[in-house]
DNA sequence: CGCATTTGACCTGCGC
DNA sequence: GCGCAGGTCAAATGCG
């Protein structure tokens, strides 16, 4: 059985900005990665999700580089990690995401990054995906994994990486919304995710 | 056979 | 301009 257990690091000192209306329970108001489909669309997930067991997050901020992944959002900006360049809005155009875009501003897509402890680096949301690369990371022993949504026309991707300071720790971060519905019953999942209370970090 | 994964090459952005 | 790092593509390969 697997124990996941979320990381969401409280920064109980400081007072969370406006988004989602900080603290208390479930709430982002992130816009569309928040969709009606529930969190970044997983509207659900896992069967085998057994015991998630919600932390303040033991210190997990990591100095070095960009494993400094916390619970965070962007709607517009990149914050934390360097979540830079990439996503294309237009799906035409989604080839060409991270690539040029000619005679285009590029607009930024949401992106959410939690972390999970776990044993398996996959957590089963309740969608289907199809690992499209794999990178090494710099000052990380263990590759980012690339996923992408296999529904039609749905063109979430996520992004798999295990931090090197704590091998148990994984970090997933989802790009874009679910178009569709989620695929399996997860019903656990979602009883876990409506548990759980979000502290964001503030931002600087 | 069809679909998913692996993996090296390629592209882009950024910092120096 | 160059090198590095992140992100994506696509051919090869594996698997059910």
């Amino acid at each position: 059985m697997e124990n996941y257990q979320m990381f969401f690091p409280c920064s109980s000192s400081a007072a969370p900005p406006a988004y989602g209306g900080g603290g208390g329970t479930m709430n982002f108001d992130v816009g569309s990665t928040y969709s009606s489909s529930g969190l970044f669309g997983l509207k659900s997930a896992t069967n085998h999700i057994a015991d998630i067991s919600l932390s303040s997050a033991p210190e997990v901020t990591n100095k070095d580089h960009h494993d400094q992944y916390q619970l965070h959002q962007d709607p517009d900006h990149h914050h934390c990690v360097r979540n830079n360049h990439q996503g294309v809005e237009s799906e035409s155009t989604e080839k060409m995401s991270g690539k040029k875009l000619k005679g285009g501003k590029k607009v930024r897509r949401p992106r959410f990054a939690f972390q999970t402890r776990s044993q398996v680096d996959i957590l089963d949301d309740g969608y289907r995906w199809r690992k499209y690369g794999q990178k090494a990371v710099k000052n990380n022993k263990f590759p980012r994994s690339y996923y992408r949504c296999t529904y039609q026309g749905c063109n979430v991707k996520k992004q798999v990486q295990r931090l090197t300071r704590d091998e148990s720790v994984v970090v997933t971060t989802y790009e874009g919304t679910h178009t569709h519905p989620v695929e399996k019953s997860t019903d656990n999942f979602e009883h876990i995710l409506s548990q759980m209370q979000i502290y964001p970090l503030p931002y600087n």
